[in-house]
DNA sequence: GCCAACGTTGGC
DNA sequence: GCCAACGTTGGC
């Protein structure tokens, strides 16, 4: 039923549990005498890559932008096509309604285009067993997938364009005197699709919106 | 189109 | 398990 996006993201690892050698070093480390409930931190906002402009791979499309996801039934359509554990780890974490920044990668002016909400949690990314799709995954077997995917729907675009090159001024200026983009995940992890933000990051970019962009102040 | 950054692969 | 080679991301 939901209707069907391309996401890019890497080809990972072959570690089925879905961390990376470092990753999962770091976490035998910490585990080793709490419990289970060694849990990660929980995020509540999202930022989301997407191409919106075509490019193709594999002899398909990957063209997604955010009118794209306004284009489809009900303005919802499953995030597919993410192969990199980081990336997928997060999207497993992503709850019902919480909210995600849609961005625009690889494109002429990158930045955040809008806003979109998860309306479907993790669940199988039925494209890894599609030996016609650009992201099918010979190593994946049905019986123990290795990729997940969540749906989203469209809320709303930016009330304007918040380009990467105005949050990277944010973030150069933040680093210096502890604003809240000062590490965000955009510019600290920079080939990650699927990304948290703190409340904190996610309400000063909110906050944006309100503001003329920005200029340095002499 | 270039290429820096960084994640993955595979030889040893 | 190190690390060089390779592949990808994504800004510019």
């Amino acid at each position: 039923m939901p209707p069907k996006k391309r996401a890019r993201v890497t080809k990972a690892g072959k570690d089925d549990d879905g961390e990376t050698a470092g990753a999962k070093r770091k976490a035998t480390e910490k585990t080793k005498e709490s419990t289970e409930s060694a849990a990660p931190p929980q995020y509540c906002h999202w930022l989301m890559k997407s191409e919106p402009e075509s490019r193709f791979e594999n002899g398909v499309d990957m063209k997604f932008g955010i009118k794209d996801l306004k284009a489809m039934p009900n303005q919802t359509s499953c995030w597919d096509g993410v192969r990199n554990y980081q990336a997928r780890n997060f999207m497993r974490q992503m709850k019902d309604g919480q909210l995600a920044f849609f961005y625009h990668s690889n494109c002429k002016e990158p930045g955040i285009a809008g806003v979109i909400k998860i309306v479907k949690e993790a669940y199988v990314d039925h494209t890894q067993f599609d030996k016609k799709d650009a992201h099918f995954d010979a190593s994946s077997k049905p019986d123990n997938p290795k990729w997940s995917m969540v749906d989203v729907q469209y809320q709303r675009m930016m009330k304007r364009y918040i380009p990467l090159s105005e949050l990277k001024k944010y973030h150069l200026q933040h680093r210096a005197d502890g604003g809240p983009l000062k590490d965000m995940a955009l510019f600290t992890r920079a080939r990650l699709s699927v990304q948290p933000l703190t409340t904190e990051e996610f309400d000063f970019i909110l906050s944006l919106e309100e503001e003329k962009p920005f200029r340095w102040t002499k």
